[in-house]
DNA sequence: GTTATACCATGATTTAAATCATATAAGCGG
DNA sequence: CCGCTTATATGATTTAAATCATGGTATAAC
């Protein structure tokens, strides 16, 4: 096989890697060492990546595309508990632990993604302290903010819950968020009715404009003032 | 100052360090030299260690006592994250981040802590990358339970997400547990009235005794079922 | 081009849990 | 030992959000 041919693929996945925040700070070599490592997957709209409960044998990265973490409750309704895009990695909580994946992971949109055994990837870690301390640093930002989440679920009411879901998506994606009413329901813990009912209210109240599955954030200060809670005076 | 009296006072503090789960793996020196790095405070029982939305500059472990994580609502309503106690971390969130505190940090009983200056835990973390792959793993253990409370408190009733909280509670303190109505409450994400009327249902079915302050778990397989949800006939 | 499906929307009704009210008992502090 | 505070308990009422029902439109698939 041509030289210039192996090469090229390996730039394609070490390209991807190297835009990743925990590998970002690598080497040449170290990249092309874990591009070695490294399986391309692809993935249609709806696939499944994995499921809740199997064993955690891959570590992935989202080359391209978009995938969503989710969760069933015991009635079989549907809990979105984050999306990942390019360059993100997923699946990690179950990697480090060895313990079972908690969350199902789906494609939203048909998904390449890079796959690395977990048994190479811990090898890397080990020699590769510095990606170590990134990963401790995604760790506790994705902490950080299922606290916040879970504080919002427990004592905040529906309406506060969902500004607050779309404040959170557009922090991470921009004022143009690609996602339907059921899906923004089930990030913030409710149903679609409920969804369509305080999206239909920010349209009106010009604070959002809307077309079939995306929405576009036009004024992020009310939307603010919306997430803050009932007014107290 | 004597020898021996410095060495207790260390030993004192290594002994503790030790039996913390991401240093136990560390050599005598090595405990050493963190437990000259840490210093001890005491605080009260209903005394703050620190507040949500303090600047991050200490990472904490509890030597002796009970400490809890709580957010509040925008209404003022408490929300307990979790509870700590002897050998294990707390405040780790922010400290990797650089970023504050997201939640408060309260003794629940007259309470010991060991200190560590953040910049003296990361350098010493960058010399030691076993310790960042066991704090990885306690990192991921957290996020897997707020994913799993997060599904919870968006899809599950009440009852099955004050059960939850008990086995919660048992599996890591065994099956008593020394908490209050109000504290089960606040964990569950419900209100004291509730929880009591739950737990009062507990009582008169077998599967819990209970005084002020503290509930027995009799029957840890009916709370099993009690947690699955509604049954399905 | 047509049909089927998914998404958005609105209204009416139901319900799980919160809220409010009240009472009793246990434990702590002086 | 007494008084006060906290914790547990029960009942009635309210309410936020879910559920159910129905309809219209846009998009995708054939």
């Amino acid at each position: 096989m041509a030289k210039g041919y192996i090469d090229l693929q390996h730039n394609g996945k070490a390209e991807i890697i190297k835009q990743s925040f925990i590998f970002s700070g690598l080497g040449r070599d170290e990249l092309f060492e874990l591009a070695n490592l490294a399986i391309e997957r692809s993935f249609r709209a709806g696939e499944f990546i994995f499921w809740e409960g199997d064993a955690p044998d891959l570590f992935y990265i989202v080359a391209e595309g978009q995938v969503k973490a989710l969760k069933h409750s015991s009635s079989g309704k549907e809990f979105i508990i984050a999306f990942f895009g390019p360059a993100e990695i997923f699946g990690e909580v179950a990697v480090f632990e060895n313990k079972p994946y908690p969350a199902s992971s789906q494609a939203v949109t048909d998904t390449r993604v890079l796959a690395i055994e977990v048994k190479d990837f811990l090898s890397f870690l080990a020699s590769h302290p510095q990606v170590a301390l990134r990963i401790i640093n995604i760790l506790g930002g994705r902490l950080r903010e299922a606290q916040s989440r879970l504080r919002d679920f427990a004592g905040e009411r529906v309406e506060q819950r969902l500004a607050r879901t779309l404040l959170m998506l557009s922090s991470k994606l921009g004022p143009t968020l690609p996602f339907t009413r059921q899906e923004i329901a089930d990030m913030a813990g409710t149903t679609t009715e409920t969804a369509i009912r305080f999206m239909s209210r920010l349209k009106d109240g010009g604070i959002i404009r809307s077309v079939r599955g995306k929405t576009i954030i036009l004024d992020e200060n009310k939307l603010k003032l919306l997430s803050e809670g009932p007014s107290q005076v």
